[in-house]
DNA sequence: CGTAGGTTTGAGTCGGGTCAAGAAATGTGG
DNA sequence: CCACATTTCTTGACCCGACTCAAACCTACG
């Protein structure tokens, strides 16, 4: 499902140039135009498909590459000293996953596809080299590590303001929205990742995320069967996602 | 104290070129030779000053410029929908502060000077001008907006596996190794904020912060007199840091 | 020298963690 | 395709760390 457009439609995996890529302009935005594009698409090694649980690149690993995810969807996590997990992102089509290692020597995370998932890969050498003639994909490049910043600063308000409730409502929203960004339905998806990826992600534990889910259910706000979600009541939900802070 | 060392010391501000700034090989290590630092110094606006809880930027105001915190300490925080604060950075001597905004138009956050601060003024748009010409200096800010990402998924870690006890332990390490950084002393240094900051930035409430300090005191792992700050057992604080998830 | 902000300390409460155990889904091999 | 094994998910009972509320104490600065 969700198979970018091609122009070519070969076998079962897509070769799509980035010029004909349905997702470039969430990959790639605006920025660039026809000549850039087909520019970066020599760099880019398409076709890379991983299976559910196989590991894109880990922690510690000479970083060579970023992944554009195609298809399927993506977690990304780092292991602390102590020895626990730690997951710092989940990518969807369109996302670009790797940038927090972006001009390191080693990865500062390991990314796991969480489905059979489809990426392509980009050189970080070759990037670079291309950026140097292309003003707007350098432009482009440093507005996605602001955004993954601003992520993160976002993850974090999350953890140290949020109770369970409003994370897990926020983060629903936040699949919503990303889920209606590639115009799929915004209100009906399937959960790409396990309720423990959902409490490592919302720092609660694997109970409280199940909880709050049946919770969720019977105040009638979301359906919920398994990894099939129904978002009932948006407005609700984006309501307590904003939290009861000072009202 | 810990003025940048300058050529010509004149008032109290030293006028320092980026070539003789002793922070240069924080603020921009390594990756430039003399004649690359030269080209840069000419785009910085030296010597502004920020007075004790003065505003350098605020949030949703048009994007200009990074700053370099050349001496005092700056906090960056972002106010969320429902109204409250959440510090997301202490920048000190040396660091960038901005990043989280790059190629954005609008600031994503707020930063504000602890103390009385010097920052150097770097506008964006020539700053992308220059990153066209110098390879270098593009290689090093996609690594300091890395940093950045990295930075705060640590934050996340903190905030999501960390009890209020390792967090004051992780915060006071790494500040003090941010003294270290700038050969001052690691284990004796005033604390640039506020318990209050402390606190926002941690999760935790102001008391719980005050506790823990006490705490610590009793223990004899520190010696805290308001912000005066004295680290005695670096290797304690080291083992609390990491926290006691797999024993 | 007085007032406001910052800091500390105490008492009581509760959200969410832990432990334990069952139910459902998913996978595996014969 | 079914029986069994394994992982994932749900539910319940109990408990603790950190929050809240409240009040005293400092300290800095006008």
């Amino acid at each position: 499902m969700s198979q970018p457009i091609s122009i070519r439609q070969q076998s079962s995996v897509a070769k799509t140039s980035c010029l004909h890529c349905s997702l470039s302009n969430l990959c790639l935005p605006l920025a660039l135009d026809d000549s850039d594009l087909s520019q970066l698409d020599e760099v880019v090694s398409r076709d890379r498909v991983f299976s559910r649980g196989e590991l894109i690149f880990s922690q510690s690993t000479p970083f060579r590459s970023c992944f554009a995810v195609k298809s399927g969807a993506v977690k990304t996590s780092i292991i602390t000293e102590s020895g626990d997990e730690q997951i710092t992102g989940f990518f969807m089509p369109g996302e670009l996953v790797g940038l927090d290692s972006m001009s390191d020597e080693a990865h500062a995370s390991t990314a796991k596809a969480l489905e059979r998932t489809n990426v392509c890969e980009i050189p970080v050498d070759r990037l670079e080299e291309l950026v140097h003639v292309l003003p707007g994909l350098q432009h482009h490049l440093f507005h996605l590590m602001s955004q993954e910043i601003r992520n993160s600063h976002q993850l974090s308000v999350l953890l140290s303001k949020n109770t369970a409730e409003e994370r897990i409502a926020a983060l629903l929203l936040s699949l919503s929205s990303r889920f209606k960004r590639r115009k799929l339905s915004s209100t009906h998806f399937n959960l790409p990742m396990a309720r423990n990826d959902i409490a490592n992600f919302l720092g609660l534990a694997v109970e409280t995320v199940s909880r709050v889910f049946t919770r969720f259910q019977n105040q009638g706000l979301i359906r919920a069967r398994g990894r099939d979600i129904e978002l009932l009541e948006l407005e609700a939900l984006q309501v307590m996602a904003l939290g009861n802070s000072q009202p």
